[in-house]
DNA sequence: TGACATATATTCGAATCGAACATAAGTAAA
DNA sequence: TTTACTTATGTTCGATTCGAATATATGTCA
């Protein structure tokens, strides 16, 4: 029990030992061309320099875990207000070679045109798409794919992409997550879109409408889309509230 | 731009700032006499002293999250080895009063008779009845019932077991997780017994049996529960591969 | 041997989903 | 003005799944 007790005592008073850096990571996804898409960074300084890392940044000893996800959508990747979910928390002790880092990755969702003023402002940014070679629910890790193949990753960022995209897909078509990806505005052909490209498989039009019309979360708005050469859909939006 | 190069350069040196300290708090979770159930530690010291809290501890400059889990599996709650997944990471500035920490969630699930050895070593250990009082997957509080009514929990614990409590509903019934909360061998009234708690709702004996195998999860042993008045039911064993 | 309690199996109707098909509503060209 | 064309929208039908009810099996115990 005198093991026990030094180990309480030892816990107690934690400012004795040493402490992880805590950084946070975020994967911000989007679809773009029917697929998924993230952004990525990339590094110019040691270590990884010349790979393609998620924005993230060390939290703040003052500022809450969402908080700094928020702060590093708005200063790293440039965005704004965005639907941002706690993904996981990494904590291998190798992570990083310079120091332990413990990284709480964060995921958020926008629409593809919310990204266009941010690689425009930072070059350092690229849009890629995410590859996923596994089906269903299997999990496992994807490639960021640039103009000539796969980007190299920097640390275990590729595991956090492929954990972003398994918890996206087992979450769109029981909570309403797939809004996030689409303007105000979008049609029903717009949100199957958007839900075959993060599933990546087809799904039956009619029995999609009906799913997403039953499930009480779209408001139809009466207006039709614009520019088609052929009938327009009908353009719905989001209900917030279930009331 | 300045602004950005004078943030890039902070987060790079974060050795000059002040770090959070991690901790690892762990929901212990079992079924009991067909309800939820968690280990709870009563708190001797400041904050929070006489409260009730989950058994956790700081991690280790050297030691991953994962690896910090089994620890105070092993050293706080007195136990073996069980099942254990990452839950979510808690980072509200003041959710301890003492100084900044982080702390990573860990859920683990254990059959009620590994408790036994653990509450008999350790007097400041509980086995608590955990009473959901929302339906379904709303999610929010939970109570940790005590002899007279409910404990106060220390810190933000009672959120981090409301969470526990909507992960294992949202999991039980496509993920064999319900498994790690019986014994070697089983019938399926038992696991019945164990998702009717979990899940708190009656479920239709028929089609749960039909479910269960053909998920391909189980495999029958031939052999059948004893000591029953009645006619004993067949045992079968979790299928850990599907082969 | 038979009452009893529960395990196990079967049947049936409701709800859900995929697939095929039918109809509607726009544009664009004849 | 009419017709071809393309996609939106709606309907129907069969397969599958699930809950509920019912039937049968199998052990203990009086």
């Amino acid at each position: 029990m005198t093991q026990d007790e030094a180990l309480f005592l030892k816990d107690y008073d934690p400012s004795a030992y040493e402490r992880p850096s805590v950084a946070v990571d975020l994967v911000l996804m989007s679809v773009i061309d029917g697929a998924p898409a993230a952004l990525l960074v990339r590094r110019d300084e040691h270590p990884h320099a010349g790979r393609w890392a998620l924005p993230g940044g060390f939290v703040r000893i003052d500022e809450a875990l969402d908080d700094a996800a928020r702060r590093i959508l708005g200063q790293k990747a440039h965005m704004g207000d965005a639907y941002v979910e706690q993904l996981y928390s990494f904590g291998a002790v190798d992570r990083d070679p310079r120091m332990r880092v413990i990284s709480v990755a964060y995921f958020a969702l926008l629409p593809a045109d919310r990204f266009a003023a941010a690689l425009k402002a930072d070059r350092g940014l690229t849009l890629t798409r995410i590859a996923v070679d596994w089906p269903g629910e299997t999990g496992g890790p994807v490639a960021a794919m640039g103009e000539d193949g796969p980007l190299p990753l920097a640390f275990d960022h590729g595991d956090i992409l492929g954990l972003a995209m398994l918890r996206l897909r087992g979450k769109i078509d029981y909570s309403p997550v797939g809004f996030a990806l689409l303007p105000d505005r979008f049609t029903l052909r717009a949100l199957q879109d958007v839900h075959e490209a993060i599933l990546g498989v087809p799904l039956n039009k009619p029995a999609f409408r009906r799913r997403m019309l039953d499930k009480g979360w779209l408001e139809a708005t009466g207006e039709r889309e614009t520019g088609s050469s052929f009938r327009p859909a009908e353009l719905f939006r989001f209900k917030p509230r279930t009331a």
